[in-house]
RNA sequence: GCGAGGGUGGCUGAGCCUGGCCAAAAGCGGCGGGCUUAAGACCCGCUCCCGUAGGGGUCCGAGGGUUCGAAUCCCUUCCCUCGCACCA
């Protein structure tokens, strides 16, 4: 098992015929290849099994489309920057430069071994000054068009990697990375006005129909659109308090205001209050059943009754989320209604149920009490009302989204190209003078860009005097979130990429991934797309059309990780066996546990399909095809056709179950008779190259003896010789006719029969079965007043059948089909139970027999 | 709580969109046979129940409905997974 049959020689012999040949390089000047893409990785180690998953399934399909005679553009590209790779490069005392080199080498020679038809000439890195300095020039145009600023924000943040973090790499309160629970800090940071598109990400995603349901949802969710009312509440203080709610019908029933404790207000009034401040600091915002509050002694003005509302400060309120303070409706909200008790406040009922419901509170939709003016409006009613009404109501949309911060405090990203100047402020540094460059690292600055003093200091572009540089850098999802650009043209000098190219190659047509990044690069690469096409540089907004996420790698159930110790590596199986046996086990989408299937199969098929093409054709005949050899054939083109379709939806899996198959017939084939040689030749050249996307080596190898050129040259996919209708429904009939034999042959005792006789029914009633799919009304008397006269009785228990079963009825193959096919799979179950076996015509056959059989189903007698 | 995706034969897991060819693929496991001194690997067959000629019964979480016909469509209900959530 340890030992496979693609040695390293063969490897590399391979891989030197198909870098020479240069066919997996896509000429620029080439009309709109397609476009195959996996997420290019992060650079913290060598690869893992999630990685050769994710790649072997876009290699498989990237290949797949070449042997279909399609350009394939399928580049390849290092996530380079970023913590992961500063972390381990600092552990082990590194410049992080060298460190990631060493990955990136490492990396690409396990996906070279693993024989990925990447264009290497496309090959790009995002710590490289030629890439960075791009990124820095987007960013800049980012910030003329307005969609980039610096503003002091709360934003989320990581005590142990101590940096800021964007919302959506927060994940349950922790960091997505080290898992460590973030902070809430006030900072100075750089954001990218992504809620700029949030309607537009929102409803793209309903035209994305090969994306995965669960990644829309997901992106969905996180942009969390709601729509609703704000209303202004004026307070005694002279401030204005703006709450968020979707039910304004509930306003009459308003009795007191909460604010957020990290509320702007509240932290104000902590500052004149030592109780506030200690309830401020103190209070568990995480505890959501905890309705923990303290009263203010500010008052607020009910907009349209006058009222005057306490202000209090409730530890149920979420500060970024809406507005961060609520209209208090204690008779109406759950939440309201347990603060109120809590904190003994007044509850005011102010809608009656449509029926009858003991509900309190009750959250429901019914008619205004006590609701001034709007007195027994219906509440939908009520709610237009009161707003078109009212000044203090203003119709507003809410988002879950908030923009992203792009701000790292860490060493090893992409400088942010801005220099600060006490006159001029904040100044972008000109073009011509990008990149921006990292200073050397040096283990005493340690992580942190600040800590560079000739990189700091600097002069104003504008003015000329001193400044200081920007010290914060770019999130790398900023450099994730246009790489697939870069690939169009990555050694373009004077932009970015090529737009002319651009606009003519994309979208990316297909993407594989894992979901994790549902929310995060995936979302940020929308984002940025339409940015840039807003900006004018590409014409595509909706950058990936097709988009595969695959499932996880596991071992044992649990996930692999080298902290599980269940680590399998990528090397530990021969090449072709990996790639045969990761599309073969599972559909891509499903989890994969490794250790639920077994290898073995996977490297039977390829030695058996090895000894098949090496050694198959050594014992061959030709000239007049026999019955067998018709089968064959036909087998043949129906793989054809069915594996086309298979990888088409990229359903590899039953690619895999289709070739078995295939491979199956073949051996059988071999093993009942010498083949025809023909026949046997068209079947291992079609079983090498349709296996081709999945064991390239192996294939090539094979191929190499079978046929002309090269694989990876592509268009060598096979073509099927005849039409497919009706063999389907021939390999229905075989396998309904060997099971009925199966099943007689079993309930004789399984007696060894001598003779088999299949007796296929005659011409009338195939006429009659037309008579009666086409009848309109009664079958029975339909059937009978067509054929009737000719057959007697036999036609009316014909008829009657027909009309007993018409539901059932469908198309049947023509008769002379039903023949010819059973006639050449007969082969079969004279190999299967060693008989004689005959295939007749009714008027052949005796009368009892002949009348047994049945377009598609042809009476059997076993002798 | 909201939303999405699911619940299929001992297990894993296709099929469901486009109802009939579905007792329902495939793999695993199990049983029998072959190969073999033996084991492993490999090959063949069987693997819901009944049945001495291709038949019958029951079946795709549960209940109901539509239909000549439902694993597939509709409704109700229970359970699981994931995402979001003290959602105002």
């Amino acid at each position: 098992m340890s030992k496979t049959h693609i040695s390293a020689n063969t490897r590399a012999y391979w891989q030197q015929i198909w870098e020479t040949n240069n066919l997996f390089t896509v000429d620029d000047d080439a009309a709109d290849p397609t476009y195959i893409l996996g997420m290019f990785p992060f650079t913290s180690g060598d690869l893992h099994m999630g990685h050769v998953r994710n790649y072997t399934i876009a290699d498989a399909y990237a290949r797949y489309r070449r042997l279909q005679g399609e350009e394939v553009l399928q580049p390849m590209g290092w996530d380079a920057f970023g913590l992961p790779t500063e972390n381990e490069s600092v552990a082990n005392d590194v410049d992080p430069e060298f460190w990631t080199e060493q990955c990136i080498d490492q990396m690409r020679d396990s996906m070279e071994k693993l024989g990925f038809s990447y264009d290497w000439d496309r090959e790009l890195r995002t710590s490289d000054p030629e890439y960075y300095r791009w990124t820095q020039w987007l960013f800049k145009r980012l910030y003329e068009h307005g969609l980039a600023e610096r503003a002091q924000r709360r934003v989320k943040w990581c005590p142990e990697d101590e940096t800021a973090l964007a919302d959506e790499q927060v994940d349950d309160g922790a960091c997505w990375r080290c898992g460590t629970e973030v902070e809430t800090r006030e900072l100075d940071q750089w954001f990218f006005e992504l809620t700029a598109y949030a309607d537009e990400l929102l409803d793209g995603l309903d035209d994305l129909q090969q994306w995965p349901e669960s990644v829309k949802q997901r992106q969905r969710n996180w942009i969390g659109r709601r729509e609703g009312v704000t209303v202004t509440f004026e307070t005694d203080t002279g401030d204005e308090i703006d709450v968020f709610t979707k039910r304004l019908d509930r306003l009459y029933g308003t009795t007191y205001l909460a604010l957020a404790p990290d509320h702007p207000m509240s932290r104000r009034l902590a500052e004149s209050d030592p109780d506030i401040a200690e309830f401020v600091s103190t209070v568990d915002r995480t505890e959501g059943d905890e309705f923990d509050g303290m009263r203010t002694g500010v008052t607020a003005i009910h907009p349209a009754t006058g009222a005057e509302l306490p202000v209090y400060i409730g530890a149920y309120v979420v500060d970024d989320l809406g507005t961060g303070a609520v209209m208090g409706t204690p008779a109406h909200d759950e939440n309201d209604h347990a603060f109120a008790t809590a904190h003994d406040i007044e509850h005011r009922v102010v809608i009656e149920p449509e029926e009858d419901s003991t509900e309190i509170p009750y959250t429901g939709e019914g008619e205004l009490i006590e609701g001034g003016e709007y007195t027994g409006v219906a509440t939908a009613e009520a709610r237009e009302q009161l707003l078109a009404d009212l000044d203090a109501a203003t119709q507003h949309t809410d988002y879950r989204v908030r923009d992203w911060c792009i701000s790292r405090q860490r060493y090893w990203g992409t400088p942010i190209p801005v220099v600060h100047c006490e006159d001029c402020g904040e100044v972008l540094v000109p073009d011509e003078e990008l990149p921006v460059e990292l200073p050397d690292f040096t283990p005493e600055t340690g992580t942190s860009l600040a800590a560079h003093d000739e990189f700091v200091e600097t002069t104003c572009p504008e003015c000329g005097r001193d400044a200081r540089r920007e010290t914060d850098t770019l999130d790398t999802f900023v450099d994730s979130a246009w790489y697939y650009l870069r690939f169009i043209s990555p050694d373009e000098g004077d932009q970015p990429f090529d737009t002319e190219r651009a606009s003519e190659w994309l979208p990316i047509d297909q993407y594989v991934g894992g979901d994790e990044n549902a929310v995060m690069h995936l979302l940020y690469l929308r984002f940025f797309a339409r940015a840039l096409a807003d900006i004018g540089l590409i014409d595509t907004r909706e950058p990936v059309r097709e988009l595969l996420t695959h499932g996880m790698v596991l071992n044992d159930g649990t996930k692999m990780s080298k902290s599980e110790g269940n680590v399998i590596s990528p090397a530990e199986y021969g090449v072709a066996t990996t790639r045969l046996f990761i599309l073969g086990a599972v559909t891509p989408e499903s989890d994969f546990d490794w250790s639920n299937h077994r290898r073995t199969a996977s490297y039977t098929l390829q030695k058996e399909l090895q000894r098949l093409a090496t050694e198959g054709l050594d014992d061959v005949q030709s000239g007049e095809r026999r019955q067998v050899d018709e089968h064959v054939a036909e087998r043949v083109d129906s793989a054809i056709r069915t594996t086309t379709d298979h990888y088409e939806s990229l359903d590899f899996y039953d690619v895999v179950r289709e070739l078995r198959s295939l491979y199956s017939t073949l051996s059988e084939y071999e093993e009942y008779t010498t083949p025809h040689e023909n026949v046997f030749r068209r079947g291992i050249g079609a079983l090498v190259r349709m296996l081709a996307p999945i064991t390239p080596y192996l294939s090539e190898e094979l191929w190499s003896r079978l046929g002309d050129g090269l694989l990876a040259e592509g268009d060598r996919w096979p073509e099927p010789r005849r039409e497919g209708e009706t063999d389907e429904r021939g390999q229905r009939l075989v396998e309904s006719t060997r099971e009925d034999i199966r099943d007689i042959h079993d309930s004789v005792g399984g007696i060894d029969p001598d003779r088999i006789r299949i007796v296929v029914a005659p011409a009338w009633k195939y006429a009659a079965l037309e008579t009666a799919l086409d009848a309109e009304r009664n079958i029975y008397d339909t059937v009978m007043d067509e054929h009737g006269d000719r057959q007697g009785d036999e036609v009316a228990d014909y008829a009657r059948h027909l009309a007993e079963n018409r539901y059932d009825l469908g198309e049947e193959l023509p008769q002379a089909r039903e023949q010819q096919v059973l006639e050449r799979a007969s082969w079969l179950i004279e190999k299967e139970l060693d008989a004689e076996v005959t295939v007749e015509a009714a008027s052949d056959a005796e009368p009892a027999l002949a009348e047994r059989a049945r377009p598609g189903k042809p009476a059997i007698s076993i002798e």
